[in-house]
DNA sequence: CATTGACAGTTAGATGTCTAACGATTAGAG
DNA sequence: CTCTAATCGTTAGACATCTAACTGTCAATG
């Protein structure tokens, strides 16, 4: 009665990915926040002044779906947009007092959460799995946050 | 003392992670799959079955949340949801034939990235890789077979 | 049996997101 | 200057997802 393991390696990684997300999940959602709108108000408060253009170049979505996002946000004071002096066809956004708050202790919240999934391992093992994940790291394109 | 590593293991794997995202999801989006309606579809291949009150588990998300997203994917064809003849509260949910081949290039287009993320890494340093991920995991709300 | 409470699942309503079509502005060529 | 094409952003309509309240079923207790 053996199980074969048909789990392969980049599945467990899979997983490993979708319960971080959802540990995110809570977090946010405590916020009122979409993943996407997190992502957003992340990326506004690294990138003050960044047009629609950018951001949806950034998080790899079309200008429309960045528009209705922006209007989430800024209907709860969280981001504004204004006219650029330069071209009237392009608004600057930024994230506000507000959205800089709200979002702050979001990366701080997930360093939280390294305890928990690591759990099982004991320090030597976490070592050894931090040296073979920077080495699959080494070769990957960084993401942009 | 602090060792000059700013790169947590919760990162690199949340890293990893997002690389696995942004390349699954232009195949995603091709065949009109959101990301959780394809982690639904993956799981009911491999627990052929399965009631809903599990996947809601599994996904960490509501059961109504589940319901509706049976209801798009059973819309499709892509699931069907029989009556159990004990229990005339619980049904079980199957993937189709069409939700099966669906899934299935899903898999196999995904194992063609496995290489590419593990290249890195020796047979020996994978096997390693794979048996920590597999600690990890089994902590974690897991498909039983 | 009858009642009660737990359980599996659905529906209603609100919000968020995506695709397609649409204004509006700018730069460049004639 | 005027026309055109590219650029930046919005709106409309469809779908997905979530929370809260709901129906129907089972099982335990008396």
């Amino acid at each position: 009665m053996k199980e074969p393991d048909f789990t392969t390696s980049l599945e467990l990684l899979r997983w490993i990915g979708w319960a971080q997300r959802k540990a995110g999940e809570d977090w946010i959602r405590e916020r009122d926040l979409s993943h996407e709108q997190s992502f957003v108000l992340g990326y506004l408060t690294q990138n003050p002044g960044a047009i629609q253009r950018d951001i949806a170049a950034m998080t790899r979505t079309s200008a429309a779906s960045v528009s209705s996002l922006l209007q989430g946000l800024e209907r709860r004071g969280l981001v504004e947009r204004r006219a650029d002096g330069e071209s009237a066809r392009i608004k600057r956004v930024y994230a506000t007092r507000a959205g800089v708050e709200l979002i702050s202790g979001f990366d701080t919240a997930m360093a939280g959460t390294e305890e928990v999934i690591l759990a099982p391992l004991s320090p030597e093992e976490r070592a050894t799995l931090h040296d073979l994940l920077t080495k699959i790291t080494s070769v990957m394109p960084r993401p942009t946050r």
